[in-house]
DNA sequence: GGTTAGCGTTAGCCATGGGTAACAAGACGG
DNA sequence: CCGTCTTGTTACCCATGGCTAACGCTAACC
């Protein structure tokens, strides 16, 4: 196959219907249908706060965002715009379960890879997907995949990194905008649905205990778990 | 599932790496490694003149197209810009191949989702989508999907339309660019491998005999359907 | 030879997405 | 109460992708 050190890498990659998608998802997952500030979406988007407000006036016009028509006010999902963040995610749990479970795309990569795909299938071909897998509850992150519009949000939920010394817990979730974090808790068998113990937790690098091995996690890493008792 | 009238449909979808992948796909497949003329391109990828002759200035700066100081002269793939091109072939190909069977998404629509989905993927994705599929030799349409950068052209097939009464030939493939004809061929029948005797080819409607059934066929459909005797 | 058609280019216009610089207004800390 | 920080906005600038109008050329066609 082409092994040419990639030749696609041309052009950045910012289309219109694109762009909007990212602000609505990012809107939708910082505030999870409640209204959201401009500078946080800057910052996860990692944008400028003029774009965003650039972005806002645009997302209103295709009436995804709330009409605000007092000036610096957060931005609030409208229903469409809510139900277009639904369908994102949808999609792109969706396809990283695809790409995890069917291609064997190693877990670290699959985030990436669906972030781009996501905005180019059809509602349709993702129905087909979710079909082709026996419809999954949850994607290989451990997030769970929405099939109709609700929300079912729920308050976030502690991290590894927080657990006291001695305590045992069950792995969640991991999040996946971390690429290097996931790399390394998947390394470590850090997965969701796995039983831990942690031995130490009170230097940079915590201990823990997961099924027969004992483990060295980055502090940073496991803040990246989130875990249930 | 999200089943409200698509919500996605909101900007048009021109992005940068997307026009220029558009674009040296179209002269590839328009002229096959051999020069192309712009005004040819513009036709096919229903553009302006004028936008080709802008995008003919970014190829060049990329290094897609070979550098050409005079004006006026045809378009030339860099080898940079063919092997492009064929990896695009590639990836578009095995995404109908897998859409069709994997998700069971009917033939005539194969091709658009493809077209957009071909942009976003990685090549190491289409190698595992390759082997997921166990490396086929051609896509649903009857193309063959292009392993290594090797273009193995040959001469275009005749078609179907211009095949004498009484003749028996075998379906090679179908233009997949056009949905409609695609649609009608499939319901008839009329697909990759398929034996067929031409009873009937005077008028607007030719009659073909494939296999038991006797189908009646649209001349302009019956002109996207390459033959072999 | 003149007319007509097609081709490639240039000039100019629009929308989108992104960025800086700058500013007014509010929140916070001292 | 005064400085400092954060925020949202505005006014510009840049690149891309697409468009129409218009022009010069070439190549047919009569």
């Amino acid at each position: 196959m082409g092994n040419k050190t990639d030749l696609l890498t041309v052009g950045s990659d910012r289309s219109p219907s694109r762009a909007r998608e990212d602000y609505v998802k990012a809107i939708y997952q910082l505030g999870g249908g409640a209204p959201v500030r401009a500078a946080a979406v800057a910052r996860y988007l990692n944008v400028s706060r003029v774009s965003v407000s650039k972005a806002k006036r645009l997302l209103e016009g295709d009436g995804l965002l709330e009409p605000e028509p007092a000036p610096a006010k957060p931005l609030r999902l409208s229903h469409k715009g809510r139900a277009l963040a639904v369908a994102m995610v949808r999609r792109h749990r969706l396809l990283e379960t695809f790409l995890h479970r069917s291609l064997d795309v190693p877990l670290e990569r699959v985030h990436a890879e669906a972030e781009r795909i996501e905005h180019v299938i059809s509602d349709d071909l993702a129905a087909r997907i979710a079909a082709f897998l026996g419809r999954p509850s949850s994607d290989p992150h451990g997030h769970p995949i929405p099939y109709d519009d609700a929300t079912a949000a729920g308050g976030p939920l502690p991290t590894l990194a927080s657990v006291a010394e001695g305590a045992r817990v069950v792995v969640v979730s991991l999040d996946d905008r971390d690429d290097e974090a996931v790399g390394a808790l998947a390394a470590a068998g850090v997965l969701p649905g796995a039983a831990l113990r942690v031995e130490r937790n009170d230097t940079a690098k915590m201990r823990v205990r997961c099924g027969k091995r004992v483990v060295s996690l980055n502090r940073r890493h496991a803040a990246m778990v989130r875990i249930a008792t």
